[in-house]
DNA sequence: GATGTTCAGTACCATAATGTACCGGCAAGC
DNA sequence: GCTTGCCGGTACATTATGGTACTGAACATC
């Protein structure tokens, strides 16, 4: 069972509710570009990312903007955890990795009849609600520095290691500014020795003064994700 | 039973919980600039505005961001829904008017026994979230003039008729920009014919016009709201 | 080893919004 | 009726970012 323990969500769940999702849930891998559903899409599937990240997108005219990115702290299909059956916002993969997989059909089944997974699920939905709603103002006012470490740092936590694949294209589409000014932000962290680029890869060197140069909605969120999360109560006498 | 009309989620749920809910709602008034509950506080209480509107903001250094608006259109409480007992968020009054209140313990109960209400009130969540996930790509790729003829037609959707009390101030802080950005934008608006504004007292004058100058992301959302939560399933033969 | 592609770095001007400040009109209270 | 405070209108210099375009280095392919 300890497979599955890479993701947070999966990991709060006590054990009879992880042996019984276990029957139905698959590892797959999730290549980097992979679209998971679209706005208008039927949700057929549960994704529980293992160490890849997924962008949720919002449509904006012909093209997309980032809203939200999930990775081990989370799953991709609240629109079943709601009940509802079609996706309003595109998801796609990021940055490659592992996923658990399972039918949206038989989470819906699961979820009338385990208490336990309902309730970690919901309380998933109201750390994803806080993330989103502070993502709101944080596009609004915060420099393009100070969202940059913060995408950055949500990235880090989210994979293993202090790298991974990105080009400063893609994190211009992600932040929904111009591919040049991100060389510019990002050529600026790296002068600080925050961070190391080199044709795609990025290494995160300097953590905590990357945080330091965050806007505060980076530990905001975390702290809620640790609160809703982390410390569900349904996790069974860890160290 | 028709006093709660006036409410689309309450009006969405069917008779038989719409009359064990009416046993414990009272109308309330609730004043302009009264504060529900804060970031930390406990959530106790269950708001349904009936021609009142409710901002949510997210905190921002030492001021506040709006995240989204609620009127009639939903509920304050969502916390309750998710099944945790604290608020991320602030929630204030913007506009003055009328609501349905209930304690959320109470609520509490209702919705593990009421499958309906359960339900209408997840397929709000779900509408909920994705007005917001637009509004982090909307407030960061739309201009002023866009986002404030937005604001003004969710507000107008959200009161009885045309006319509301709404300084600059007000409208400034919910959009995050100057108090001087919003006099020449919504000075703009108001030679162009769609608005008139006097002391605080805004009339909305040609709707359709201002529906043009707003962003898309207007009638996007309208849109989702009217599948998920007009078209519940649960409204009784309506016309 | 030659060639084409991907990616980061840089420069230029245009523009939307900021920060700040001042002014004048309307309204309420004494 | 006068004062005071609130509210909208306007101005001006400054800054962050957008749009566009060109460059050279690194890598992949053949």
């Amino acid at each position: 069972m300890d497979t599955y323990d890479e993701n947070l969500l999966l990991r709060a769940l006590p054990s009879a509710s992880i042996k019984r999702l276990a029957e139905d849930l698959v590892i797959i891998n999730t290549p980097t570009h992979a679209e998971l559903y679209g706005p208008g899409d039927m949700v057929n599937r549960i994704y529980f990312p293992l160490d890849s990240v997924i962008s949720m997108t919002a449509p904006l005219g012909a093209t997309q903007g980032e809203v939200a990115t999930v990775g081990q702290e989370g799953m991709i299909g609240l629109p079943t955890v709601f009940g509802t059956e079609m996706a309003n916002m595109r998801f796609f993969v990021q940055i490659g990795g592992r996923s658990a997989v399972m039918t949206a059909d038989r989470f819906t089944e699961l979820l009338r009849s385990d208490d336990a997974l309902r309730t970690v699920m919901l309380r998933y939905a109201h750390a994803m609600f806080t993330q989103i709603g502070q993502s709101v103002v944080c596009n609004q006012r915060h420099s393009l520095r100070q969202r940059c470490a913060r995408w950055l740092l949500m990235t880090h936590d989210r994979v293993p290691g202090d790298q991974f694949h990105l080009t400063h294209e893609a994190l211009a589409v992600m932040l929904g500014v111009r591919r040049a000014g991100v060389t510019v932000a990002a050529g600026n962290l790296q002068r600080a020795g925050l961070i190391r680029y080199r044709r795609g890869e990025i290494t995160i060197v300097d953590r905590e003064g990357l945080e330091k140069v965050s806007c505060e909605c980076y530990r905001l969120v975390a702290d809620v994700y640790d609160r809703l999360v982390g410390q569900t109560g349904y996790k069974e006498s860890a160290a």
